[in-house]
RNA sequence: GGGCGCGUAGCUCAGCGGAAGAGCAACGGCCUUACAAGCCGUCGGUCGCAGGUUCGAAUCCUGCCGCGCCCA
């Protein structure tokens, strides 16, 4: 035991020894029932951590840690999230490139020092490369700081989303959905990003406010024009038909003619569907493939041909359609080819200026509109190939199952359920998981080409199981040879990856080695815990519990924690802006790890919370105390072995431990319900009581002024309590623990058994008045000395209670503890007519 | 527009049917032999607003106002 006990240093001393020994090493050779295992969050590398992280990953770790200490062997590793755009991103800007999958490998490529201006192009190869370069660097910056924030994770169990391993588990997921029919290709109208140049599922839609504007246009009727309004002229050579509200009675004798569009004098019908709205512009819609998902919601019900007009760059074509065919039109056309939707817009309106088609005034609207979560374009839909896995987006048995799955899942806090519930009842599609995209898990098939190299989309080729994970565009499909890639009768590789959430969605089965180690995987799957943000509930956490349904028809965890979010002080007061950064290291270094843990364990499950460095000096004045107290207790004298509670025969100490006992079961069932918060509260409240109370009271005693027993009686009880709190706090403050655990007991606080009831249990009952009457004299008299501006150790004459008789005999108990603490010379007892307290002192002793 | 959550002391938050709480801040003390990065004490609130249920409401119900998140 230090002199002068310190917070600096644990840390990085503490996170050795732990390393060294294995502390949280995973048991493999426990069964299901032993474990409790975690599937953590992958973090996404793609810069660094951030408070908010340091925020849940801590509430996680305490969770961890109090089961290991219940002696549940815990399978927690740690994965990266490097799949994806965002490490795509990235790389371009570190490194100044950009991916062109057409440029052969090049093995010598390095980088230039700086980015330059042009980013230069490189093979999907080499961009692969560089990404797992840079997600390289950045992981060990993490490691390095969850190590330090001391997350007890077995760091032997890691992995990436982007390693062979779980491109392989990823792949063959797939595969074997594929196999059962829950995947499938489709070509089909997709929202699209044009500056991605990527298909977007779903779940990765926002809508934001977009200004545009109504646009009053005239179509040509055998009985005269017939106005529409639209926002998107540019579109109407790609109208396919005029609809209105099966009721609209202004629309009735047009239902079954035709007219013919302005500009391009294309013939379309007039038809009636339910989805039009008839107090909405003119009531009468222009249908094109595609505007929005009301179009396309038209053109598959009402059985309308494709006349696709947007590339995939978000560009109009630059061949002239062959429905339009008007001598006219195809002039007309030409303005617009291979112009950008914003420019063929302009151009368009000119136009109909020109020919008096556009009718009255251009009127400005703004109108939420569909975009990429990550994009900063309006989606554009277009028809394309792509994959899909079935989540009950278009099944309401699948969509059913999902529910009961939801619904058999724990929650913490329980009203997430409702975001999950709205989310699965919402689908209105099945999940696309083909991204156009370079840096992901390549989706695992090819196709054959017939005589005339077109391909036979319907009849994919896939690999064996054993050549997992592949790479399409560069492996050969079982029965083909390299020679026949892109050759009429050979085959193509399908060039897409899999949404990266294809990939996350599996984190349980690759953190458990599913079908790698299927003996590790028995062990630990179903999980028993996720821990996530709430913002993700519809992503992550939906499409996680679907993978698991469909491959092991079960839940992938029974317990779900969502915790909150960290409210930033400055996005609240939008006016201000501190200009200081605070990263994770620093405040680690700034007020030690387990001041910041003890912030963190503040948030409640759920509850968004405030960063708050003044709960983090709490904390760090709470790691002091402890081991101040710890010092001061172990100074007086105490057995390190198992605490002799026969010794407890002083009622106050027969209470105080009886108090302890309440706390050890409300810490423990908080604990075992996720409330990690509420723990905390019961240990920490009880630990400031019974330094400034019952350390004060028993001082003496423990230090012999009085009798043996009653010496052996607070030894033992200071003994057994140090032991229980110095536990109790293990879970939220792993590095005080362990270090004041270390002065006198053997083994790691973190592998001991988390504090029971029964070794708190004493022969005697306990009369908890004792306790609390012996605290409220010793309050009363401490109050009286700070009114007469006395120091508390100033001796006084004398000491007067009033209180109840019942209250008194209580007191007389331990009177001897509250007058050796008090240093009060003679007490009178007198019993008081209303019960009230009074506690009254006399003049300074000479 | 719908769903969910939240409005309690200057600040951060507990409490969620039986006398308004904690910590921080502020203020006043104590140089107390574990701890001055300590200790003691004081001040401070129509529990968002309006109704209702109840012997009793911060707590349950209804409506409204404000904030946030998710979804249309």
């Amino acid at each position: 035991m230090p002199e002068k006990p310190t917070l600096d240093g644990l840390e990085d001393r503490w996170a050795r020894v732990w390393e060294d020994e294995g502390t949280y090493a995973f048991d493999r050779s426990a069964t299901r029932e032993q474990v409790f295992s975690v599937d953590t969050p992958p973090p996404t590398v793609s810069g660094s951590l951030h408070v908010g992280h340091v925020f849940s990953y801590t509430h996680t770790d305490i969770v961890a840690r109090f089961q290991r200490m219940r002696g549940k062997k815990v399978f927690y590793p740690m994965g990266w999230d490097d799949n994806g755009l965002p490490t795509e991103r990235r790389v371009q800007n570190f490194y100044g490139v950009r991916c062109e999958p057409s440029l052969p490998y090049d093995p010598d490529f390095t980088p230039p020092e700086k980015p330059g201006k042009q980013q230069i192009p490189v093979s999907r190869k080499n961009f692969v490369e560089l990404c797992e370069t840079l997600t390289a660097e950045d992981e060990k910056a993490f490691e390095a700081l969850w190590r330090r924030n001391g997350l007890s994770v077995d760091w032997s169990h890691g992995y990436q989303t982007i390693d062979a391993r779980a491109r392989a588990i990823s792949q063959r997921a797939f595969l074997r959905n594929v196999e059962r029919g829950q995947a499938y290709v489709s070509m089909a109208p997709t929202l699209w990003d044009v500056t991605f140049r990527t298909a977007v599922a779903q779940a990765e839609l926002e809508d934001r406010e977009h200004t545009g504007a109504w646009h009053r246009i005239a179509y040509h009727g055998a009985s005269g024009p017939t106005y529409i309004e639209t926002t998107r002229p540019e579109l109407i050579p790609a109208c396919v038909a005029l609809i209105a509200h099966p009721d609209d009675e202004r629309y009735q004798p047009l239902f079954g003619t035709t007219v013919r569009s302005p500009l391009f004098d294309v013939e379309v019908p007039v038809l009636a569907h339910p989805a039009a709205e008839m107090e909405r512009g003119a009531g009468i819609a222009m249908c094109c493939t595609f505007g929005d998902l009301t179009d396309v919601q038209w053109w598959r019900e009402l059985d309308l041909p494709n006349r696709t007009v947007i590339n995939r760059d978000g560009r109009l074509l630059r061949d002239t359609p062959d429905w339009i065919t008007s001598e006219a039109g195809r002039q007309r056309w030409e303005q617009v080819a291979g112009a950008t939707v914003h420019t063929a817009k302009e151009r368009i309106v000119a136009m109909l200026q020109e020919t008096g088609e556009l009718v009255g005034d251009v009127r400005p609207v703004t109108r939420p509109v569909k975009f990429y979560e990550k994009g900063d374009k309006p989606l554009e839909i277009v028809s394309s190939r792509q994959w899909y896995i079935r989540n009950g987006g278009r099944e309401a048995s699948v969509r059913d199952e999902m529910l009961a799955r939801g619904r058999e899942l724990r929650w913490h806090p329980e009203y997430m359920r409702h975001r999950y519930e709205d989310w699965v009842r919402g689908l209105n599609g099945d999940w696309l998981v083909s991204r156009q995209r370079f840096f992901g898990v390549p989706v695992p098939v090819w196709y054959p080409l017939d005589g005339e190299g077109e391909v036979i989309p319907d009849k994919p080729l896939t690999p064996d199981d054993a050549a997992l994970p592949v790479d399409p565009t560069t492996d050969v499909p079982p029965g083909y040879t390299a020679e026949q890639r892109d050759v009429p009768g050979g085959f193509t590789g399908d060039p897409d990856v899999l949404d990266t959430w294809a990939t996350s969605s599996l984190t349980p089965q690759i953190a458990g080695l599913w079908s790698v180690d299927d003996d590790l995987f028995a062990r630990v799957f179903p999980m028993d815990l996720r821990p996530q943000g709430h913002d993700i509930i519809r992503t992550w956490l939906f499409s996680t519990v679907l993978r698991s349904h469909l491959e092991h028809d079960s839940l992938p965890w029974a317990h779900a924690a969502l915790s909150g979010w960290i409210l930033d002080p400055d996005r609240k007061k939008m006016s201000k802006s501190k200009g200081n950064v605070v990263t994770p290291m620093g405040l680690l270094e700034e007020f030690g790890s387990d001041a910041v843990r003890y912030w963190a364990a503040g948030g409640r499950p759920g509850v968004d919370t405030a960063f708050d460095r003044g709960q983090m000096k709490v904390g760090r004045r709470l790691a002091m105390k402890l081991l101040n107290a710890s010092k001061f207790i172990l100074g007086v004298g105490v057995d390190a072995g198992e605490p002799d509670l026969s010794a407890v025969s002083t009622p106050l100490d027969r209470a105080l431990l009886a108090r302890l006992t309440e706390v050890v079961e409300k810490a423990t069932a908080a604990l075992d319900d996720y409330d990690y918060a509420v723990a905390l509260e019961v240990t920490e409240q009880f630990f400031w009581f019974f330094c400034d109370d019952y350390l004060e009271l028993v001082k003496s005693r423990a230090y012999g002024e009085f009798d043996e027993a009653g010496r052996d009686s607070a030894r033992a009880t200071l003994a057994a309590a140090l032991r229980v709190l110095q536990r109790l706090f293990a879970p939220v403050l792993p590095f005080v623990a362990e270090e004041v655990w270390s002065w006198w007991q053997e083994g790691s606080v973190h592998l001991a058994a988390w504090p029971d009831i029964h070794e708190l249990a004493t022969s005697a009952e306990a009369d908890p008045q004792v306790l609390s009457v012996a605290s409220d004299v010793i309050g009363g008299i401490r109050r009286a000395k700070s009114e007469q501006k006395l120091s508390i150790r100033t001796e006084v004459e004398s000491l007067s209670v009033q209180a109840a008789p019942a209250a008194l005999e209580a007191l007389r108990e331990a009177l001897a503890d509250v007058r050796a603490a008090g240093r009060v010379r003679d007490v009178e007892l007198v019993v008081s007519s209303d019960g009230e307290l009074v506690t009254t002192v006399g003049a300074p002793t000479a």
